[in-house]
DNA sequence: TCACCTTTTAACTTATTTGTTATATATTTA
DNA sequence: TAAATATATAACAAATAAGTTAAAAGGTGA
């Protein structure tokens, strides 16, 4: 199970947010990551050991490459969680489902 | 308009997402905030500024006080964007809408 | 005006993040 | 086995973040 700490500071990267945008169109090896940044190779292997900390995507080696790919239902449940906790439209719905239940 | 860049960086803390929690409940002084947290109010007011970078709060002053609120669109509308760009199920959607308008 | 209260800003310290280059580890292929 | 390729790790530098205390700014009311 992954932390919603490790999500959020995982998405607190703009290249980290791009990789997941470029993995959610399918899974890339680290080199078809890196070729699309201007940082260096290492550092995209920094960036991507960190979405994979927290649970944002997967790894997987064949042969010498290896592949990395996302992991949506993390990322969806995290944010969904959050905005049910913290927007008031959702909250305000949570509050009415009480008030019915209350009512039975 | 405020960035999605700032957005996701005002959400990385706990600090400041819980604060966020707070005011979805209902606006509150800088004080009263800072009560709920074991940090100093320094700490706090700056807290205060990144999300009001960021557009998530408002603020008010009201005689020595000053009141902060959620602004809850631009949360709700920069994550709402950023699953779509990136969570596969709504990438298909998105693909389907568009092989259906190429069909017109 | 003066004392007081609330909040922000300044100055500073420490920890973390992000990047770099050089090196190590895996794997394939000549 | 040796050379080449793909990726990860180590060691380091620079920038950023987050906290602290002290002081300033804004506002109230005797």
């Amino acid at each position: 199970m992954s932390s919603p700490d490790k999500v959020f500071e995982a998405l607190a990267s703009t290249t980290r947010r791009k990789i997941l945008a470029y993995l959610s169109e399918g899974p890339l090896t680290a080199g078809a990551v890196a070729e699309r940044f201007d940082v260096s190779q290492p550092a995209i292997s920094k960036h991507l050991s960190v979405l994979e900390a927290a649970d944002l995507i997967w790894k997987k080696r064949d042969g010498q490459f290896v592949n990395y790919g996302m992991k949506a239902d993390n990322l969806g449940g995290t944010l969904a969680k959050f905005m049910q906790e913290v927007c008031p439209p959702s909250r305000a719905l949570k509050a009415e489902r009480r008030a019915e239940n209350d009512n039975d």
